[in-house]
DNA sequence: TTGTTAATGATACAAAGTCTCAATAAGATA
DNA sequence: TATCTTATTGAGACTTTGTATCATTAACAA
């Protein structure tokens, strides 16, 4: 289990990494993303933070997609979600209710992934595969 | 080969089914669905057809979307774009340059997803698999 | 032909961002 | 530590992709 501390400091040296200054309003909004339990949403953080302006808060979630940290996930709805991000490959198991995403990863899937990409003619350069499912929390 | 007359008056007829009246704005907007090739946005429609409302244009797509006949799909960026529906349960081939839609369907692929589903310890209620390509016509 | 009511267009509104710009604050340097 | 440079910020206007309201219009059943 990963501690909320190690989070946190590994989203601010991965924001460090790509040559950006840690300010104040960064480090409080990766202080919530690091709290937050699985994924949320940018309202969540403009919610928690009402002293930032929306602005930073997009800003901020974008540079975080750009250190590969945060995973930015469209639900079917068309809503969006973000989630922290292992940085591998993998494939997002989705509760329909909560809207709470977690990372799943399967050789199997893979596999058969590839072998249906060689029968397409044309060049495959990548897929996205969502489960949709109604978590513990709300069944 | 389904032809652009036999795709339009399926697309009436299935607003009728749905106890629709068949209006000259929805005839118009189906007549552009039915002439375009592949997918498309609500803009798409709106721009070819600049004497009906938006909302009309919104209206219409979402009915026939409840007919089965329109499928939504949201792409990895947010984008939404429509395209021409079998109504079988099918994925999408989608073009990251152009933003075109195909269907796809796979019996192995949807065998494999079966057993995916097994070994997940929650309720499994749908998926959704995007394949992303270089279509021909940007290749 | 007429009457009922679904559908329309105009317009205001909403959600989710993005852009601009003057003011501020990181942090490198002296 | 004080200063300087410039990245970052917040405010607010703007954009995109729709949805809600409501007076007017037009399907279509009788």
């Amino acid at each position: 289990m990963v501690s909320t501390i190690d989070r946190k400091s590994e989203l601010i040296h991965a924001l460090e990494d790509i040559g950006c200054r840690v300010t104040g309003p960064r480090v409080e909004i990766i202080q919530e993303i690091s709290t937050l339990e699985g994924s949320f949403t940018a309202e969540d953080i403009n919610t928690r933070l009402p002293a930032l302006g929306r602005a930073t808060i997009f800003r901020t979630i974008k540079l975080l997609q750009d250190t590969q940290k945060l995973c930015k996930t469209v639900l079917f709805d068309g809503t969006v979600r973000y989630s922290l991000d292992t940085g591998l490959h993998h494939h997002h198991l989705i509760c329909v209710k909560c809207g709470d995403i977690k990372e799943m990863r399967s050789m199997e899937l893979e596999r058969v992934l590839r072998v249906a990409a060689k029968k397409i003619p044309d060049q495959v350069v990548g897929h996205s595969l969502e489960i949709y499912r109604i978590c513990s929390n709300c069944s």
